[in-house]
RNA sequence: GGGCCGGUAGCUCAGGUGGUUAGAGCGCACGCCUGAUAAGCGUGAGGUCGGUGGUUCGAGUCCACCUCGGCCCA
């Protein structure tokens, strides 16, 4: 064996081309000698031609019945669909979130549970309601004029269709469900039990009346969402009030007034504090001397935030003033004000509160707080600081009889009467007109306002519904990820009781009756009963179908009743659906292994479950929570039609095909926010090219396999025995990270094993034995183990992922007559194939092909050599190690030269070396002998012996003999 | 405005308890092979770890502030 330094090359340089002359017209081509690879599997997917084949298959074989069936008794893993709403096409969040439950699906089935899914639709609320009711009026007519149960029966139809066509676009995606058998909020016996479990908060006194400003239209009488508000420029009157104290919290306010501001003087009759900034400067400051037009009298002290003071003195017109104090406001903690109307029948304390909502944008730096006239008085008077909320307008936006001096009179036209009133009581400072971005109704253009109205309300304390909660989610809940627990904790802690009513026609029930005489709610379980049995029958339009009287039966009039007519937020409706089809169906179980939804379920799906579950069954729905994040464009930004940036599953599905958007949806960190663009999908497209190409691989050297050619462990060569021994690492993380519910490391690693471990590696240095030695040969049987191995692996590891592609390559070898991919399990791994000194001992290895394949890269470069058959290699190092690692072992096999070999041994000068890697010097230089006419390496026996190396003269000599006695 | 989360090569991801020249795969460039061929192999170039300041002998890793992005509130 000889090998050479650069000398050596330049005295007998040598081409491709005389090596392939030599032998090309004078011998025999052993082509038809050699395995190729053999499959019909085909290279290009044609993945959105062949989905839908796949898809109609399953449906023929029922496989959803099929794996139910086959996991029959066994341990089951309820994962819980949160229901999406029912009204329009699915978006790339929709599809990543079915994707990801269908992967957790998959993989708990292929992991030995019983892991069944059942989707489900939430039907009932706003906008679907909104859509009936554009209907309506571009018929020009009004929605009150409807009858309520047609409208409801249009809210249900047009709910149904849509469930259609998201069903469709669910499946598209290759997502294994009970589709005809989905739960659906607006289902009667849905229905029903969220009429059923509304009661028990009923019956356990947690359910409430009182009451809350919303939005209100005047002109429509009725409540409006926050998204059917428009806003428009509207010119309303603006005024500045002096409040004087009634205990002033110190000496230097002594004598001052309070001045707020406001653009709505008709709330000033719900007044019943003023805020201030405790952050913020204010100053007292006296009039020395009034202007013309100034309502101000000389002598006056008044208080305003330093920062506004300069605007308020030009409002009210003053010719001049003095500072005459000035302090933060924190100062003013404690003081209590009394209302510029003291002795007219508004004799109670105004209490002046520090309020995080102050700014000095405009205005006076103190903010006049009606808590029954917007939502920021309403959060801090009433839920912090605990003042009652005043009823004070009606439903046409009339004062009640009960306001002193404005009774009757509409909000709309009061402005100026309130401002006489404030003048008599000697209150008003200034006053003009401001134009401003104000709420208008969307139906009617008319502006709104914030009105008290009575709501229904669960108690997050009555009951201990908070402190169950809260336990729930510190004891008895697995958060993942671990952070999001944090999240829950502190909302729930905070929040205030439940507002679960809505003055609305498309909704549950809320299936009460109100004792006229003393406001108490009916507790009747015989009448609970009727009410729940109508509505199992009939839905919930049985609840103005049926005569009240025949709820109450014998024992109640129902003259001495209100019965309630307001819906149920849809939240309560979501929140039940545990209960309706956890409990109520016989092939899931209560509570729920996993919910997994958007970050921003925390505020909705996730609380309203734990919250309506915590108080009627004392804890959580489900025994983890999972959380992914939301799905950005190709920039991390928030995707919207108006930006133009939405990204369509549908597109990607028609263009490329749904493997790859599930591709996309591991590959991704979605616990955190993703991205979705053309340079994302772009690279799903290559890797989804390379796996295919693996598995492509597999098939085709694995044809004709057959259990006689299988060889024991024991048996097999090192090299099998490493790549088994990532099998079984790859085996454990997998798993492990599948019970942790994190797929992307365990794809990214399963990728990363097809390009680097299989193709660039195993594939590449074992070509040569899989083409060339004969098929009785242990090293080719041990090679097609191992890839029969892998291929289990792979396939039934990637089915779950690419659902689709494993189905293909599947069928592709055993057959279309065989079970579906997706009935298998995940194999176990032999005892014996993790062997981490093996490992070690490899990575010794392939350090040492590293450095060799370096080296003939300079040759290549320098056109002494193509491919590295033509090469022999030396490797010089001081290490005993990699003698001991390369004992047994063939080196050239190993970096696929004609000849190789390790000394431990000084190298020569001039010796290659990698920059990172100083204990290997490698010496290249031409293979002894000729190349043999079937597997092309160098060999001198070639050269004296004839045109097959010793190998392949043995391979033939059987193949022939084969052919000959067949 | 408040609470929480995040910002590491063009892309997707790794980087326990702070410690030598920050990693992987893809993509890209160059080359090889032509018996995985609209494939396969090799080599290489890409990062002031969002920014600033601080703690430390030493910070992608700890602290503060800022910025950008996101969710939820207001």
């Amino acid at each position: 064996m000889t090998f050479g330094l650069r000398g050596r090359w330049q005295a007998r340089p040598v081409t491709q081309r005389n090596i392939r002359t030599m032998s090309a017209d004078t011998k025999r081509d052993y082509k038809d000698t050699v395995f190729l690879p053999t499959t019909d599997f085909p290279m290009r997917a044609g993945l959105p031609q062949r989905e839908p084949e796949f898809l109609a298959k399953w449906t023929a074989e029922d496989i959803y019945g099929q794996l139910r069936a086959d996991a029959k008794g066994k341990t089951k893993f309820v994962l819980h669909d949160g229901p999406p709403y029912a009204n329009g096409n699915i978006h790339i969040g929709h599809a990543m979130n079915k994707i990801l439950k269908d992967v957790i699906v998959k993989s708990q089935q292929m992991q030995g549970k019983d892991a069944p899914y059942v989707p489900g639709w939430d039907c009932h609320g706003l906008p679907i309601e909104w859509k009936i009711e554009e209907k309506y009026r571009k018929k020009k007519m009004d929605k009150d004029a409807v009858d309520p149960v047609e409208f409801r029966r249009e809210c249900r139809e047009f709910a149904a269709g849509w469930i259609d066509v998201q069903r469709e676009e669910f499946k598209r995606l290759g997502v294994f469900g009970d589709w005809d058998n989905p739960y659906l909020t607006m289902d009667f016996g849905a229905e029903a039990k969220i009429v059923e479990e509304l009661l028990k908060f009923s019956m356990s006194g947690a359910l409430y009346q009182g009451s809350k400003p919303v939005m209100w239209s005047p002109i429509e009488k009725t409540a409006l969402a926050e998204a059917e508000v428009e806003y428009h420029d509207h010119t309303s009157t603006q005024i500045d009030v002096a409040f004087p104290f009634v205990k002033a919290p110190s000496a230097d306010v002594e004598g001052a007034r309070v001045v707020i501001w406001t653009t709505t003087p008709w709330t000033m009759p719900g007044n019943r504090a003023v805020c201030f900034g405790p952050e913020i400067d204010y100053a007292v400051i006296e009039v020395t001397k009034a202007g013309e037009a100034t309502l101000a009298r000389e002598g006056d002290r008044l208080i305003v935030a330093e920062a506004l003071m300069v605007e308020f003195v030009k409002r009210a017109h003053l010719d001049d003033y003095l500072v005459i104090a000035r302090f933060k406001g924190e100062a003013l903690a404690g003081g209590l004000l009394a209302h510029p109307w003291r002795g007219k029948g508004y004799d109670f304390d105004v209490p002046l509160l520090p309020g995080d909502h102050v700014t000095t944008e405009a205005g006076t730096g103190f903010v006049h707080t009606a808590p029954g006239h917007g939502d920021d008085d309403y959060q801090v008077a009433h839920v912090k600081f605990g003042i009652p909320v005043p009823h004070t307008v009606d439903a046409d936006g009339r004062y009640y009889d009960h306001v002193p001096m404005l009774a009757g009179e509409h909000v709309y036209k009061v402005a100026d009467r309130v401002c006489e009133l404030l003048t008599e009581a000697g209150a008003l400072m200034a006053k003009g007109v401001l134009t401003h971005s104000y709420p208008h109704s969307w139906r009617s253009k008319a502006p709104l306002i914030f009105r008290n109205t009575p709501q229904w309300f669960i108690s997050m304390e009555k009951t201990g519904l908070r402190d169950k909660a809260l336990k729930a989610i510190r004891e008895d809940v697995s958060w993942y990820p671990a952070i999001a627990k944090n999240r829950i904790e502190a909302m729930v802690a905070d929040r205030p009781d439940w507002v679960i009513s809505r003055q609305r026609a498309w909704g549950v029930p809320i299936t009460i009756f109100v004792n006229k005489a003393t406001g108490e709610i009916l507790k009747d379980e015989a009448v609970n009963a009727r009410i729940i049995e109508a509505v199992k029958a009939g839905g919930a339009d049985a609840w103005v179908a049926v005569p009240a009287q025949e709820f109450l039966g014998n024992d109640y009039n129902a003259a001495d009743f209100d019965q309630v007519f307001d819906i149920l937020d849809v939240w309560f409706d979501s929140g039940c659906t545990h209960a309706f089809t956890l409990e109520g169906r016989d092939d899931l179980a209560w509570p729920a292994d996993l919910y997994f939804e958007g970050s921003d379920q925390h505020r909705g799906w996730f609380q309203s479950s734990l919250l309506e579950s915590c108080g009627t069954r004392g804890t959580a729905p489900y025994k983890g929570v999972l959380t992914h994040g939301f799905t950005m464009d190709g920039e991390g930004r928030k995707m919207s039609k108006s930006l133009g940036n939405t990204v369509a599953p549908q597109t990607i599905i028609d263009q490329y095909g749904a493997d790859i958007l599930r591709l996309w949806a591991v590959s991704v960190d979605y616990q955190e926010d993703v991205r979705i663009g053309d340079q994302i999908i772009q690279g799903q497209v290559d890797a989804y090219r390379k796996i295919r190409n693996t598995l492509r691989y597999l098939l085709g050297n694995l044809a004709g396999f057959t259990e006689e050619e299988r060889l024991p462990h024991a048996e097999m060569p090192e090299l099998e025995r490493f790549i088994l021994h990532r099998v079984a690492e790859l085996d454990t993380l997998i798993r492990s990270k599948s019970a942790v519910y994190e797929f992307t490391p365990a794809f990214t690693a399963l990728y990363q094993f097809c390009i680097v471990d299989l193709s660039a590696f195993y594939f590449d240095i074992r070509k040569d034995c899989l083409y060339c030695d004969d098929p009785a040969s242990t090293r080719r049987r041990a090679a097609r183990t191992v890839l029969d191995e892998v291929f289990m692996r792979l396939v039934t590891w990637f089915a779950p992922i690419l659902s689709f592609t494993a189905e293909e390559v599947w069928l592709s070898r055993f057959g279309n007559a065989a079970p579906s991919v997706h009935r298998q399990l995940w194999p176990a791994t032999p005892a014996g194939w993790a062997d981490e000194a093996l490992a070690q001992k490899w990575a010794k290895v392939r350090r040492l092909r590293r450095v060799i394949n370096g080296a003939l890269e300079v040759d290549r470069r320098e056109k002494r050599i193509g491919s590295s058959l033509q090469a022999s290699a030396t490797a010089y190092v001081a290490d005993a190690a990699y003698v001991d690692a390369l004992k047994g072992l063939d080196l050239a096999e190993i970096t696929i030269t004609s000849a190789a070999e390790l000394k431990l041994a000084d190298a020569p000068a001039g010796a290659f070396r990698l920059e990172d890697v100083t204990d290997i010097a490698v010496v290249t230089g031409l293979a002894d002998g000729e190349k043999c006419g079937r597997c092309w390496s160098v060999k001198p026996e070639v050269a004296e012996e004839g045109d097959l190396c010793h190998r392949c003269g043995e391979a033939v000599a059987a193949h022939d003999a084969r052919n000959s006695a067949a």
